[in-house]
DNA sequence: TTGTTTGTTCAATCTGCTTTGAACAAAATA
DNA sequence: TATTTTGTTCAAAGCAGATTGAACAAACAA
């Protein structure tokens, strides 16, 4: 994971996504191969999946249950990707913690259903919340770390030395103000 | 690499980025251990670039470069990273094919000097040129294919199936064209 | 109870990217 | 000319992260 947000923690209980309502829905039984559409959908799902950092299998799945018509079980979608229970489970898990994909109850059956959420919009603007607020938190952590730094290495360089730096860590320090500046209009178009 | 871009082709002159003019500083020849601030830098530099899917590396040579007080020729680079001779060389270019670096020419010098490009503002309008809005456009063109899937497969599906793939994918074409009308807003507020 | 199905975990394996280092080329010097 | 220095390339090694599959647990059926 390229950001350092734990996505992936197990949860406290193991049904804590599960959505509370019971849902009366039929499920695909049938396996025939699935159609070009959803294939190429599959595709494009683990291309961005790995675009923004996340296992390629990862977006294969929500990319299988977007066109989904109805929820899928873990050994379905299993079946359908061919990858292994232990992928779909983990990969499921992830999808769940982001919020695109949630559980369905199913009457009388004992297999967890899964079913895409649709609103990428709605996820879009979770997972900036989530990934890019922190990454700008973690940035700005860091700057004061080095600019510290430059404080305990003030004995070891040349007052040249030293003028320089501080000059070029003042450019980040206004960069990283600008950016701050700059965040909470892209959050308000975002809204 | 985590965008289609090419970045790192190959230049066709070997001095392709070397800039025109000579500059006459002297090198930081001493080779004492570097201050604590320095090797900060270079830390987060490596951050920063495996957050954004470049080597670790590159991250660190521009971390380097950032607060060398005078330009460094590729040997010294690598002495001061301990990194190969390989990996400098191509580190250096895709730095340089970034914009990120320039070349500098020394006086009565063989080896080739470089500098880090301070404006990071100038280069982060760059790059987001160069990679976001060039992943932009591929998966709209990405998603155009499926929508012609969408069509070919059009006889395998039953007319429900086909019903909701065919809502699915406009919702996705609806948030597509969101982003496009929300794109050129950033672009404006970068300038 | 035993057997079956579903799901989780994690060590081992696989895979793809990064880095190394040796071979090579180019340019300058002796 | 041969030698030294600098830089590039690319096959192989190294490494980090993804995937697998076996072991285990839980829930249910017979």
């Amino acid at each position: 994971m390229w950001f350092d947000l734990r996505i992936d923690g197990r949860e406290a209980s193991p049904n804590f996504f599960v959505s509370r309502y019971a849902v009366n829905l039929e499920v695909d039984t049938l396996s025939r191969p699935l159609p070009a559409v959803r294939l190429e959908l599959i595709d494009l799902g683990g291309r961005m999946a790995q675009a923004v950092g996340l296992p390629r299998s990862v977006g294969e799945i929500y990319g299988l249950l977007y066109l989904a018509a109805k929820p899928m079980s873990a050994p379905e979608i299993g079946d359908a990707l061919s990858i292994s229970k232990g992928s779909v489970s983990t990969g499921t898990r992830q999808l769940l913690a982001l919020g695109f994909v949630h559980k369905v109850w199913l009457q009388a059956e004992r297999k967890d259903y899964y079913q895409a959420e649709l609103e990428l919009g709605d996820m879009m603007r979770a997972a900036y919340d989530r990934i890019f607020k922190v990454r700008a938190q973690n940035a700005d952590r860091r700057l004061e770390s080095v600019q510290e730094a430059l404080k305990n290495s003030r004995g070891d360089l040349s007052p040249e030395e030293y003028a320089v730096i501080n000059e070029r860590l003042e450019r980040l320090a206004k960069i990283k103000k600008r950016t701050k500046q700059f965040l909470p209009l892209i959050e308000r178009l975002m809204r």
